[in-house]
DNA sequence: TTGTAAGCGTTATCAC
DNA sequence: GTGATAACGCTTACAA
């Protein structure tokens, strides 16, 4: 079955290929007559438009491309259901790549979705990625760049973030007012943005509380569960500390394995919180206290500030989304009668 | 910065687009010394193919659709990593689409990828879905439809699933095997294959151990975690049951909930198993039974039928993948001494 | 209000 | 081994 183009549509009715064009566009200058009955026609034949030619003659695509580390974590796969929820009814679709967490698979990513001509790029960055000549070159090419989460500040164009700084001060404070006085902070590379501002936060509510922060008691690359697991049963052995804030979930979870293995007293005796309220958090014994970030949110903001810049309104500005801290038991008050 | 062509190549050149396109897919016609000089000079100028036009002008993309449910869950977003392991290489990319369990959703999403003129689709359907005129269209247009998890047997093409019954039949059998003797079964839709064949696996160890099935002790339209909770609430009131085996974990951690909140004695009097080994199961305190489905073999399959498709060999047979019981302690043995 | 014709960037089919 | 030309399906000045 051969497909059906404005051709075939416009010899039926007798009239030229671009009137149909028109009509289909609800172009004000074909008599409304000629509409009905070019669109009553398009409907029976079953006419589907093709958008490749219609991209390629108009130089501008409704395909977006989405970069993203992983599809499969709670956020990412919400954020990319708060693009949908915003782009799809605007008549784009998304083209969604995964960057696994490599560089080098996120450049890949990049030239085929330029290679594929899409209107705009929707990313977050690889824990990796530490040269930016391939998202320079989207800019470049003029097509919108809007970086979501893990963002890289140099490149111009909108950039949506969670309020990490607050999350992890209130993540530490809650840990702090529970009673707790050692408190480790397990983070990933401080160069990523995400991370740093993290450390920036436990810091704050340290200093507040302490006066002085230990830097020893901040732990870099510590992202997985089985990271947060060795560590965990290594720095126990080494360090006086009664709490840890990990800035993710998994690692939290690591952790709290390790807990249950060494069985300590926790909580009670030892106090835990995880970022990001993985579906999972909730679900263990004792609950993980963790920090919610709106996926669908930033990815609603994301979609729209994609909207705009294809629209020719490119935001050089960074929008920061709240984040909502999660008080499950285990962050719960000391445990003081021994 | 405007986009470099291949004209643009070949007047720098001095030579004629169609050597350029010629020397560019390493045709032999071309001499090799052209074919370097004008990938050198492809390369320094930044040069990216256009694939719309190309696609346009060969008739064929290399845009897969592909139609999940929720991309939020595990099984699909390994089913994802599965078909993108194998489309990617061979130079496909994949646009996706969302259905939300919606009919009207999937029904849009199958327009909107053949408006986009993808090569092929790759679909699990909705619960929902009932019809399937919208999906006879894309074999109809001779679009390969290739199916997965959720299928509906009577269109053409491939349909890659789990091996439902087998895992629904061990499942139960653990169960019976661990001293429970009324076991419910807490299903979806049984019109859809996967929990049709799910209450058949059930059946035939129940039947198998005790003679005959009990069918009031299976219910239907249970596979969200709320279902499940008030499910067991209401079930435990009017049955003297022992043991679930739920056809998904997110009901089984509904019922999970229920049995803590009721205090019930469990694992020990109470056996429960789940299907799909999301994530969260082995994080339970109990940790939760489940039945792992490769959701990545399932991708990975599902790819290759694709490709195999659209090189114009469409199989239309169905191809099962093994799964595997994990035995958790949400099931274990009865305690007998009270 | 509708028709004409050119062109988006490729590639396939002829030629030479 | 390379060039000329038409065509994929659509949109849009410009005419009429």
């Amino acid at each position: 079955m051969k497909k059906v183009t404005i051709n075939d549509i416009a010899k039926k009715l007798g009239v030229t290929p671009s009137t149909i064009s028109r009509a289909l566009a609800d172009n004000q200058r074909v008599s409304q007559a000629t509409r009905d009955k070019v669109k009553r026609m398009a409907q029976e034949m079953g006419y589907q438009p093709n958008l490749m030619a219609s991209s390629l003659r108009k130089g501008k695509s409704d395909l977006i491309g989405m970069i993203v580390p992983r599809i499969n974590r709670h956020f990412f796969s919400n954020i990319i259901s708060g693009v949908e929820e915003i782009l799809n009814p605007a008549g784009y679709s998304l083209l969604i790549m995964q960057s696994h967490e490599e560089l080098e698979a996120e450049v890949k990513a990049v030239h085929s979705l330029m290679r594929n001509r899409v209107g705009g790029i929707i990313i977050s960055l690889s824990v990796e990625t530490n040269s930016f000549e391939h998202l320079q070159g989207v800019v470049d090419a003029n097509v919108p760049l809007v970086q979501f989460d893990r963002v890289c500040k140099n490149l111009k164009g909108p950039k949506i973030v969670n309020d990490n700084i607050t999350g992890a001060y209130l993540a530490t404070r809650h840990l702090i007012q529970s009673g707790y006085k050692n408190i480790a902070h397990f983070s990933g590379n401080k160069m990523i943005n995400v991370y740093g501002e993290r450390i920036i936060g436990y810091k704050k509510a340290i200093a507040e509380a302490f006066g002085e922060v230990d830097e020893s008691l901040i732990m870099e690359d510590i992202i997985t569960r089985d990271s947060g697991l060795e560590t965990i049963q290594q720095v126990l052995k080494e360090k006086e500390i009664d709490a840890v804030f990990c800035a993710g979930d998994y690692s939290a979870f690591g952790v709290f394995e390790g807990l249950k293995d060494l069985k300590a007293e926790f909580p009670g005796k030892f106090g835990l919180v995880g970022f990001g309220n993985e579906p999972f958090a909730e679900m263990l014994h004792p609950s993980l206290s963790s920090i919610e970030q709106d996926g669908r949110e930033v990815g609603r903001i994301a979609a729209q500030e994609m909207i705009d810049a294809i629209n020719g309104v490119l935001h050089n500005i960074e929008r920061v989304v709240p984040v909502e801290f999660k008080e499950r038991e285990s962050s719960k008050k000391i445990n003081i009668n021994f």
